[in-house]
RNA sequence: GCUCCCUUCGUCUAGCGGUAAGGACACUGGCCUCUCACGCCGGUAACAGGGGUUCGAUCCCCCUAGGGAGCGCCA
């Protein structure tokens, strides 16, 4: 048998975390056993899907590398299909026409609720009824079987059984003949010759119903794996308002696909002490039964070591586009000061995100407005006033601009004041960068060019200066 | 309310009848060091509770508690 699985999102939203690890999983098993990975729309909410919504997906889905071999199909364009399998299970008395009104079922409902029942249809059209007039509107309810009890081994849960008689004859038409989920699923799992259903465990109580349809139409049930739901940092459901960020926002936010796919496996899956999975390993390792029952919460900590790790492992070629995108971001033209692979090299152990080292490079390529406060007036103090003053006097000097005679500079200027080397590279540090933490000063030099550094120890002094001045007047 | 599902450090997890309950993130002590990082060494921290079964339970069974999902002419 060869391995089919299907990604089927409905449209009405983003690829977020829950959807990208269902694909995920859905992939990996897929390329692992050297099968196929259909991606299918499940669009027949006319109201809510979009083709934005389509669109954010297929991006979200690219940007991951989830690759898809067959798709993707749109439900809307096969409601031929589905109302052909709709009429077969009227002729075979699988289904039958329901006139209930809404109000009869709200009715119906309010009654068993209070009655402490669980809620479902009591079957009033099942045995055939008088249409209340010729032009009445009825929607087409699926006949449920009455007796026994359905039971399928799930992937990840093991054996689930539920009895018949907690299922009731679900809509499967509506009144505008349109077909409803539950339908098109099994329709298209079929068509599309899945072989292992692998989804949320919020579809776990609809698989039984969804078994009893597959058995009626006479066709093959595939395997089915229910992965558990990711929960927010705090312990909830995911929801618009915490974590259940698209997918694309973790792009603009700084992260490589890698890193999320990483933390994605890693989420409710595990091989032994692994924590680093390469692409290729995971098709390797992952097996869709290895996953955990219990559902787990999203932890960003865990994705931002990930994500530093793989900056740090990636080769600074490619980070150096990736950060250029970002300084562009920020207003800065990565054309403007020193080479983009130099400084990806230099920062790329330093940064948990892309955005995190756009914004501690900034200083390479522009002026910063003003000195980090607390760095400022740790550093810039009198004290620092005579070594920086021998060093731009060094610096100034220096024929070549690099960091061996840079580096060489600084140790005489603080020998010579017998100052040991942090009590000359921390002023100038603050003074070149704007801050207290940088790359090692003598590439931080290097970098930002002899000309600029000469500029801002110059705006250092005066900027000491002044201080002085002030303290004095006080 | 009913049905189904879940429960090991704060978080992600290993464990598959006998372990000092392992790893990772985070936190933290130290080393390295021109800063910040990186790296390295060390530490704190968990079997939801109660009954069984067993010579022996994190592991098997039952109950309780807590959490989640479903119960749509949504998917």
């Amino acid at each position: 048998m060869t391995v089919r699985t299907r990604f089927a999102p409905s449209p009405t939203g983003y690829l977020h975390i829950g959807g990208a690890r269902t694909a995920l999983f859905s992939w990996l098993y897929a390329r692992k056993h050297g099968g196929q990975f259909v991606l299918r729309i499940e669009d027949t909410d006319l109201e809510r899907s979009s083709e934005a919504s389509v669109n954010a997906i297929l991006e979200g889905m690219t940007w991951l590398g989830l690759d898809y071999d067959e798709g993707p199909f749109y439900q809307t364009s096969r409601f031929e299909r589905y109302a052909e399998v709709i009429q077969q299970l009227m002729d075979s008395g699988h289904a039958y026409k329901c006139y209930c009104s809404k109000e009869r079922l709200e009715k119906l409902r309010e009654k068993q609720m209070a009655n402490r029942e669980k809620p479902r249809y009591d079957g009033h059209c099942s045995a055939g009824v008088e249409p209340p007039s010729p032009d009445a509107p009825f929607v087409i309810r699926f006949r449920n079987p009455k007796e026994g009890h359905v039971e399928f081994d799930d992937l990840v849960r093991g054996r689930i059984s539920i009895s018949n008689d907690e299922l009731d004859d679900l809509i499967i038409a509506r009144s505008d003949g349109s077909p409803t989920y539950n339908l098109t699923v099994v329709v298209d799992d079929s068509d599309m010759r899945i072989s292992h259903v692998i989804r949320g465990d919020d579809h776990i109580n609809n698989t039984p119903r969804q078994i009893n349809m597959i058995r009626a139409m006479g066709l093959q049930v595939p395997v089915y794996a229910h992965t558990p739901m990711i929960l927010g940092e705090d312990g909830k459901r995911l929801s618009k308002r915490h974590g259940a960020v698209s997918v694309i926002q973790y792009r603009e936010d700084g992260y490589l696909p890698e890193a999320l796919l990483n933390y994605l496996v890693r989420l409710g899956w595990s091989h032994e002490d692994q924590e680093i999975f390469s692409i290729d390993e995971m098709i390797e390792l992952f097996d869709i039964s290895d996953v955990n029952r219990a559902a787990s919460v999203f932890n960003t900590e865990k994705l931002l070591w990930l994500n530093q790790h793989y900056i740090k492992a990636t080769d600074p070629k490619h980070i150096a586009r990736h950060l250029s995108h970002h300084l562009g971001l920020r207003g800065i033209d990565p054309t403007s000061g020193p080479d983009l692979h130099a400084v990806a090299t230099v920062q790329h152990e330093r940064a948990k995100t892309l955005v995190e080292m756009a914004e501690i490079s900034e200083f390479f390529y522009r002026d910063f407005d003003e000195f980090d406060h607390k760095s400022a007036k740790k550093h810039l103090k009198a004290a620092a006033q005579e070594p920086l003053e021998k060093v731009r006097e060094a610096l100034a000097a220096l024929e070549a601009w690099e960091p061996e005679p840079i580096y060489a500079a600084l140790t005489a200027v603080a020998e010579a004041l017998d100052l040991k080397i942090g009590k000359v590279a921390q002023p100038l540090r603050v003074a070149v960068a704007g801050r207290a933490a940088s790359p090692g000063i003598d590439v931080t030099l290097q970098l930002v060019g002899k000309e600029a550094c000469l500029r801002r120890i110059d705006r250092a002094l005066d900027y000491i200066r002044q201080r002085v001045a002030q303290s004095e007047s006080a």
